[in-house]
Formats: C-alpha cells, sequence, structure tokens
DNA sequence: CGAAGTCAAGAGCAGTGCTCTTGTTTTGTT
DNA sequence: AACAAAACAAGAGCACTGCTCTTGACTTCG
C-alpha cells in the first residue's frame, strides 16, 4: 500500500464536491451576501440536485459556518502578514498597517465584512466553532497590546495569543478593544452607508480616523 | 361641517389598520428582528388575509422603511432627551449621556440597533427617505461638536443641524465621526458577540470605553 | 459474489413575497 | 335616491426558499 492515507475513488470525488460547493457558495457570499445565499442556487450553479448538497453539508447553517472559518482563516492571514511587515517597535506603524489592510480588504468585499462583522445573520447564531478562528485576526491586535505593555521582542507564535491574552495589563486591553471597536466602527460607518453626505473622500477621511483611534498614544 | 379634516368612517378605518399592521411588524421585529419580519405573519397576527396587508404597504421593504423611520425618530428622541438634561457647557457629560442612552436602547432592544445600525438587511437598500430620520439621532451629536467649536448657548433647533453641519471646523468633524463610529463600534463588539470571553462586566467595560472615546478630550 | 454503505435525484412539505382575479362595500356624484 | 367609481378583503396561484424522505444506482469491502 503506497498511499499513507488511502483515498478512495469515491473519497476524492467527495473531497472535490465539498470543495466546488465551498467555491460556489463563496461566489455566492461575494455577489449577493450570505442572507441571499441559497443552497439551491449552489446545487443549480453545480448541476446537481439541491437534496445531493445536503450529504456534503447538513444544512445551510453549516455552510454558512465552514465559509465563516474560511474568511476568519483568510483575514487572518491578510492582517498577520500586514504586522509582520512592519518594524516590530513601530507601534503606530503597525496598527495603521492593521486598520488598513481591514478596511481595504472589507471594501472590497463588503458582504463578507457583513457577515463577518455586521449583525449576525438571520436565524443563524455563530457556533463555538467561529470563536477560535475569530481569534486569528484579534490575535495580531492581541499582540500589538502585548507590546504596548512590554515593548521588545517576543517569540510567541499565534497559538500562544489567546494563553498571553490574559497578561494583558487592564489598561493595554482596554485601548486595544477601544480601537478595535473604533476600526470596526468606522468601517461600518462607510460601508453601510451611515456617512452618506458628510465625508467625501472616504480614504483620506479614514487615515485621519485611523490615527485618532490609534491605541498607543 | 364641524371637523376641519373630514375623515370618512373608511379613512378612518385605514389608518386604524395601518397602525395595527405597524405596531405587529413592531412586535415581530422587535422577537425576531427584521429579516425575519414576515408580512404573512403580521397578517395572520391581525387575522387578516396575507394579499390585503399589500392594500396597505405596497411591499415588505416599505414597511421596513416605516419601521426604520419609527425607530429612528424615537431613539432620536430618547438621545435628544439625554442630552437636554444635561448642563450645556458639561461637554464630557453630554457625551457620557449620549453614549450611555444609546448603549441602554441598544441592549434593551438588539434586534432594532441591528436593523439600524448593523448590516444593511437582505435585499433591502436604505432609500433616501431614511436619511433624514437618521439625522434625528446624529443631529444631536454635531449639536455637541459645534459645541466643541464654539462653546456657549445656541437657539439652532434640529432642524438647523444639517445646515449647521457645514459650519463645523474639520478637527470637530473628525472628532464626532470618530467617537461616533467607536461608540456604535463598542456596542455592535457586546451585541453582536465578539466580546465573549473577554469581557465579563459589559457596564464597567462601555464606560471606560465611553471614556476614551469621549470626544471633547 | 454479495452485503453494506454511499450517493444523486425526484417528489413533496411548509414557508416566503407578491400578483391577479373575484366579489363586496363604501364613497362621491349625478 | 340611483349609480358609477373607487377602495377593499379574500382566495388562488406563481416562483422561490430550506429541508426531508424515498427510490434506485453505484462503490466499497468482507
Amino acid at each position: 500500500m503506497p498511499t499513507s492515507a488511502p483515498l478512495t475513488a469515491r473519497a476524492v470525488a467527495r473531497r472535490e464536491l465539498t470543495a466546488a460547493i465551498v467555491a460556489s457558495a463563496r461566489r455566492q457570499l461575494a455577489e449577493i451576501g450570505p442572507a441571499q445565499l441559497s443552497v439551491r442556487a449552489v446545487a443549480r450553479d453545480l448541476g446537481m440536485a439541491s437534496s445531493a448538497v445536503y450529504r456534503y453539508f447538513p444544512s445551510r447553517d453549516e455552510l454558512l459556518t465552514e465559509l465563516l472559518v474560511i474568511l476568519y482563516g483568510e483575514l487572518g492571514d491578510l492582517v498577520d502578514a500586514a504586522d509582520a511587515a512592519c518594524e516590530p517597535t513601530d507601534l503606530t506603524g503597525r496598527w495603521r498597517a492593521l486598520g488598513s489592510a481591514l478596511r481595504a480588504w472589507a471594501v472590497a468585499a463588503p458582504h463578507e465584512y457583513a457577515f463577518l462583522y455586521g449583525s449576525p445573520v438571520p436565524g443563524y447564531a455563530a457556533p463555538e466553532a467561529t470563536i477560535t478562528p475569530s481569534a486569528r485576526v484579534t490575535g495580531v491586535l492581541i499582540g500589538l497590546a502585548l507590546d504596548l505593555d512590554a515593548p521588545g521582542p517576543r517569540t510567541s507564535t499565534f497559538d500562544d495569543f489567546r494563553a498571553l491574552a490574559g497578561d494583558l495589563s487592564d489598561e493595554a486591553a482596554l485601548r486595544a478593544i477601544t480601537a478595535w471597536g473604533g476600526l470596526l466602527g468606522a468601517i461600518s460607518l462607510e460601508l453601510f452607508g451611515h456617512l452618506t453626505n458628510a465625508v467625501t473622500d472616504y480614504d483620506a477621511h479614514f487615515a485621519l480616523v485611523l490615527d485618532r483611534l490609534d491605541p498607543t498614544s
């Protein structure tokens, strides 16, 4: 037996079809949003019966959860990369990079942003399984907050963040959460149309807001 | 003719039924959220045919818009009252009052909050008609920002705020919008479950965040 | 080879927003 | 008072949704 993982033809087909379903669902999510995402439309897109999809995802909610985990992961990578590209000691620069990366992503993918950080999807309660992936993003922020307390090199990887979060001083935690909320609020105001007739140059406005929210100052 | 407004029996019945529809819709909105609000359920609640509802509201979206306007109005009153109860020169106190009133309302009516300030309802684009009512709330903030620029008594009523907003200095406008976004972000983080395992005493936490967001400092 | 497990498809249920038609009632005008 | 016009409630129906159950075909494994 050469294959350490004895994948039968059926198992291979299953993995591919599962991926195809997710891919089609992602397309729908990006185009029409999570609420309009339809299992039947996914089935139509893939040329299969709607009932067949339920063999791969037990419910629409499970499919949404899968997307949620994937998106949190990708966004986490993105934000992490933006943070890692900065000089570690330049806390303000790292904050700007984090905020700018998040907003750029949100503007490019508004439905995905609304899915992750907007009001919960109708009838869909994010299960426990989504908390860990979401921490992937906030972990970068926690890293920043940790350096706020004790500047200097850390060897911690992502997995440690959740534990290290307990070591945060109240002051640093407050700064981080306030800045985080301000960031999401600013993006939401823009994307959800609450700045219409109030702001013209959104890029310039956001840059100013971002600096005012800087948790390191 | 004693009646300055010659309301026919039919017109009276129409007004009452319209109000009953709105009341039933508000109940549904509060309990299950805007996305789950169903015209048929409203009709069932009132013991009428679903098709009859469409004689009073041409579409579900129009019904939602009506609710939006009503809610913006009520919230505007609430925030306005909170602001008016403060010493006009105590800008920080007014900011605290505004933020506390908004959060208290949001916590008590999370679905309504998500409807007004969360991600837009699926397939529902807030029409122009909702911009003016929403300004009812932000007007209080603008009033605060105006006093930030030039402390002293103003005789302006609500209607002036939109015009006066143009007189705001860039600095004051930036402070106001940043604080406003931070406020909504903080409430959204709490209500949408993004602070799970991060905050225990939400009241105390919010008070700290509110002070950090203070646009007058 | 045969039993067990997996799969796709179809039909069907209950729900949705919305439209159209039918028949009734109220209104405003001869 | 009689009549036309408008407003109304109700029902049937369309297209859509998530989801279930059954049926029949296929793959995998003992």
